[in-house]
DNA sequence: TGTGAGCTAAGGGTTTTCCCTTATGTGAGG
DNA sequence: CCTCACATAAGGGAAAACCCTTAGCTCACA
């Protein structure tokens, strides 16, 4: 028996996906929960085999929840969920411990693969990520620098629709420092402008649309 | 016995659905599909009792499924199942013919009594949606008018980051028009500015990030 | 102790967006 | 037939975004 572990803030979706491996036989979904934190609270008396965690969250949890359960359990091996292939993050997941990658288009003989990959100690990433990836190599530097936690400031309210210059009282800097991280923003982006930023933001999990 | 029928492209959320609703006494999931075009075929065999309907879909094609659905079958109970709160569509989806809006992010409970309810004559319409209604009508114009075809065009290469030039370009017409539609834009969506726009334009099934 | 990354800031330029106005043609519907 | 909505287009100006450069400061790290 596989005991899973599902971290969604998505009820539907968690409900969805417990019944859909509830189905299938050595699977056993032993916890869910749309909170973070009850998770690591479940991880002080029980360790699943495989996690489940949805990366795509409001204020950024999912990352965060991933590594404080690898802090208490590095043997846990988890999985992430996520809306989209998400390339920009794929080293600081793997770094912070992630075992997998899978979309939550994906369907159910995939996500099962995924976790029996996953349990028997290899590595699952979806197609679309690794495709993603082997693209970004060919094209060497574009979309692969990491943003800062500055610049992930200034993006966020960029999504927003604040201006330069709303953003610069905001942060009680000069507009003029607004506009260089915008400008690094959109290299590290390897996008054009604010329109192509804010896909790429939501794609790569720097704002998500609520 | 409550017969559902399911259509939504997102394999492990409808498999989902499914197996949630499956659990409900009463509830029977005579159909489910990733494909609109399959549902219309299904449709002249069989009537289900209430239908879930996913909206968001790459090029329109809920609303589409909607529409051919009623004409065909005019009796039909629809609900559509929307990831945002979009209160732009909601009339014409009204005039459509649906009979409830649930959101993506709802529960189990939810769901259930959207169905119960729609099935039984009535409507059902998620929370969020009707506070936003009812803050549109204090707030009288903002964002009501909807967009015209021509309109919707821009904005789809309004989202995907073209500027004003490329998209006059595109369409064999001058950037000065192209300009004036972007602006009619804004006032529509009572927006300020692109990046709001874009925000926006998701939100309302305009535009979907894949 | 220097080297580099990151935040700060300014100068000075081009392009694009935003926001008015006015105006013509066309097709649908009363 | 006449209005009305819509698409088209232009002028003209203000604001914002975009794109370089240079440069000082701090903090961590080797």
């Amino acid at each position: 028996m596989i005991k899973i572990a599902i971290i969604d803030d998505h009820d539907l979706f968690r409900e969805g996906i417990r019944l859909v491996l509830g189905q299938i036989e050595d699977f056993d979904v032993v916890f869910d929960t749309s909170d973070g934190s009850l998770f690591l609270e479940f991880l002080q008396h029980t360790i699943p085999d495989v996690v489940l965690m949805d990366i795509n969250m409001p204020i950024i949890d999912g990352v965060e929840t991933t590594e404080k359960s690898l802090e208490m359990r590095p043997e846990l091996k988890i999985i992430a969920l996520t809306m989209f292939a998400d390339t920009t993050h794929y080293t600081q997941m793997i770094n912070a411990g992630v075992k997998g990658f899978i979309l939550k288009k994906s369907n159910k003989n995939e996500l099962q693969h995924a976790i029996t990959m996953v349990n028997s100690g290899g590595n699952y990433f979806s197609q679309e990520i690794i495709q993603k990836l082997a693209f970004q190599t060919i094209n060497s530097n574009a979309g692969n620098d990491s943003l800062t936690s500055r610049e992930m400031d200034i993006l966020h309210w960029v999504c927003t629709g604040l201006t330069t210059h709303e953003i610069a009282d905001k942060l009680f800097i000069s507009a003029k420092t607004v506009e260089v991280h915008r400008n690094n923003i959109l290299h590290k982006a390897d996008v054009r402008n604010s329109a192509e930023l804010i896909i790429w933001a939501v794609k790569n999990n720097y704002f998500s649309i609520e």
